[in-house]
DNA sequence: GACGAATTGGACAAGTCCGTCTAAAAATAT
DNA sequence: ATATTTTTAGACGGACTTGTCCAATTCGTC
């Protein structure tokens, strides 16, 4: 009983180097920023939640506002980097359409959106993202900025092998977001997480939609669009 | 020079009644919880937003807390209020059906999730929700849980005069309201506001994309649909 | 084992904010 | 005009936070 640091955190009695320590401190700001926000939070919180004493905090990041932008930064780059890898397993040239985009769909927002990072961020931007434009100004360009454009260049060419009829591959990228976000955003906002079986019959749906919009609409059979693909 | 109260506060110098006056620490409320968050806020900014003196405020509304509960039922009434006045305008019979519903999507958007009460809730639930849960449940009974099956009624009519071809109209419904919101979002958390020209471009692309879903795929032409309706 | 660096716990000043109280001023009703 | 109620400005106590300081302790490393 004796290694009991927190109910909260992890059990880490062995004692943690300096760089192990810092990341828990990181770890915990997240956790209390999103919580509480960030004039609810407190140094006090974050220390015992690190645990980790207070000085150390200022020590290591020298300013409550400093912490902030310290986790947000770290958050941000996590957040991209995920995003990235999973714009990698895109279908190409999927053998099943409907089937590799829902399977797409679900791994984006399992990963992304609705991680506990990707829920960090829309939460804060929301509420400090007036405040503190500046913070979240890198967020902005690396993700929205870059993943939509990313997307939108696989939609295009599954359009141009001929698997999709899309006009313009920005706006149909955003529309696919929005519609396999859909359902997140509301118990997201109470704290609440849709069951498995919801999730996947909610992405089915924005999927099949987003298919009835932009599939095909001439006879053209997949098998076409292979050999356009090769030429 | 001598009637002047305050910098941002509308000139109200010839005495406002008991009412007025509840009515103004309201707005103000509104105002400063919707800027600085729950926390972030205090009692005399609201007091000197309202022209009032912080007394005022308590012998009004007793506490800090039972004034933000106040504010956010009053603002929920007005919100689901504006939501059914414009639910009222749905198009029953259509003469031009995607201008129609582009027409009804403005006037939502502009009316209702777009307005100063719409961007109230949506930031002071995405922050507070978690928190609060009792606070924002009448918004959350009234108005996702009754707007979008009022609009999903709407839609059903639509589909069965036959101008669309919907097989859920619920999820056609919550689909609708993903699309025609989508541009409008990000701005948001940046309390950016999107130009006029972009609001209505993105709209009636979000639209365009709808009814390419949920249009109606067999060649009947809208007048058949007036005589079933008929019928 | 010993040394320098990091960490701890607690005390501390300064500031903020909530909610209460009071006496004077203003508004309202009679 | 007078009595009653509301409002005001300001002071106040208490609680809480931030950020600093410091002496004692622990850690990493030689």
């Amino acid at each position: 009983m004796f290694f009991m640091r927190s109910i909260n955190t992890p059990d880490t009695f062995p004692p943690r180097s300096h760089a192990a320590k810092r990341q828990s401190i990181l770890d915990a700001g997240a956790r209390v920023f999103y919580q509480e926000g960030f004039a609810g939070a407190n140094i006090d919180m974050i220390a015992a939640e690190a645990g980790v004493s207070r000085q150390t905090v200022y020590n290591n990041y020298g300013d409550k506002e400093k912490l902030f932008a310290a986790v947000v930064g770290e958050i941000t780059e996590r957040c991209n980097a995920r995003a990235f890898a999973v714009l990698g397993t895109f279908p190409d040239r999927p053998r099943n359409l409907e089937a590799d985009l829902v399977a797409f769909a679900l791994r984006f927002n399992s990963n992304c959106t609705c991680d506990r990072d990707g829920k960090f961020l829309r939460k804060l931007i929301q509420s400090e993202g007036a405040r503190h434009p500046e913070l979240f100004a890198s967020w902005r360009t690396e993700g929205p900025g870059k993943v939509w454009s990313a997307l939108a260049a696989r939609f295009a060419r599954l359009a141009f092998a001929g698997f999709l009829d899309v006009d313009d591959p920005d706006i149909a990228a955003r529309q696919f977001l929005a519609l396999i976000n859909m359902e997140l955003q509301l118990p997201a906002m109470f704290g609440e997480t849709l069951s498995e079986e919801d999730f996947v019959l909610s992405t089915r749906r924005a999927v099949r939609t987003f298919l009835r919009a932009y599939g095909r609409r001439d006879g053209l059979a997949p098998e076409m669009a292979e050999t356009a693909l090769q030429a």
